[in-house]
DNA sequence: AGTTAATAACTGACCAGTCAGTTATTAACT
DNA sequence: AGTTAATAACTGACTGGTCAGTTATTAACT
């Protein structure tokens, strides 16, 4: 009786990742209600059963995927927080385009849909969501936004209103991407989205600067 | 046996819509999956049976509700688009005040995040959505500044990324309202948004007028 | 009396969560 | 070094509850 490949290994170590990773696969294709166990399991090459090693219940997983897409984002803002002032305008832009990098390499916009999607069912997640990633960028944007404002360099205006106006479009852009252009729209190449925007930002959408 | 008052009224005629305004609530405040047909029926004064005889799904009405809420606004999209040309920062101005309007007073919003939200499972409300909806309304705003850029009023750039960038604050406005205020969140005041926004977009955020 | 809107009890599929049993791995003892 | 006992990771068939959709029956209207 030749033993063979074994049936499975024990690697208790990687599972919780394995698993979490997976389910992020599957929660961002189908959302949370019609995301299946089974296929979670399947995808991370393990059994049902097993998840339940490792987790008390589905929700459960889902707030393990959105709490490890939040927390490498925590210090990217924070970092943004602390970035050193300079004239607004470079800053802004500096930011635009780091903003539009982040946006387009990580899983970030797809748990994003998912936490505005679910928030009625998880208003915790929201809560964290917000509280622990929003607002703070948020936050760091309006405080640059006041700081300029007090240099002089900005007109005055509530910061928290422009740090809004400031990434809206690139938001907006990626709900687009998201949900539009599988079903035939036209995309928006992001980053030109993102420097049009910065510009007209600063410098206004009109040619002759008469004040109204 | 006096018959009293009878169990139920037969009206064939009212019954669609007042299972249509029924199902716009329990899906707003739900979600497609959580929303209970049981539930439906009860608030439209009726039995599950009921929804049957006028209803094949329970997609079906969702795809009912959808439709109802499009219908009307797909009017107003027009009538936008028709618009009489006149300076730019006056129309501008008063489209904003229209669209803040209209997106504050009805249940486009709650309708748009379930779109948003179940547009992988029903990927032709997406379609219809965008074709009959946001694509219009995009291109109307677009139109309007391809226009103003004839005329010389405004600057080049695309102007597609133009009137995603007008309308981009308020959509995210009404995100952050449905999703992050129910958790705590600083709400923001829509129309005030939307006059500072346009006074950004028109006259620019810096003080002092030079091109970099 | 005949027609049909409407009901209420029913069915069957689906799926999160369970658990008795199986297998890999480690430890203890020759 | 080989054998065996003990442990813990893992499996997969099963269950109980839920809910979309069906149907036998009743009651309202013509």
């Amino acid at each position: 009786m030749e033993p063979g490949p074994p049936k499975f290994r024990r690697r208790k170590a990687d599972r919780p990742t394995e698993i979490v990773e997976a389910a992020l696969a599957v929660f961002a294709e189908k959302g949370f209600a019609a995301a299946k166990l089974d296929e979670i399991a399947r995808r991370a090459g393990v059994s049902k059963g097993a998840l339940y090693l490792y987790f008390e219940t589905k929700e459960d997983i889902f707030r393990a995927v959105v709490g490890q897409v939040i927390a490498p984002n925590m210090t990217a803002v924070k970092a943004m927080a602390a970035a050193h002032p300079g004239p607004f305008p470079d800053l802004i832009r500096g930011v635009a385009v780091a903003v539009a990098h982040v946006a387009q390499t990580s899983p970030l916009s797809a748990v994003a849909k998912m936490v505005l999607g679910e928030a009625r069912n998880f208003p915790e997640l929201a809560r964290v969501w917000h509280d622990d990633l929003v607002s703070q960028a948020l936050g760091a944007i309006a405080g640059a936004v006041e700081a300029a404002q007090a240099r002089g360099e900005v007109k005055p205006g509530d910061p928290r209103t422009y740090a809004l106006q400031f990434i809206a479009p690139l938001l907006v852009g990626l709900m687009w991407r998201e949900t539009f252009v599988p079903v035939g729209a036209e995309p928006f190449d992001l980053p030109k989205l993102m420097s049009q925007h910065v510009e007209t930002l600063l410098h206004g959408l009109l040619v002759t600067e008469t004040r109204s």
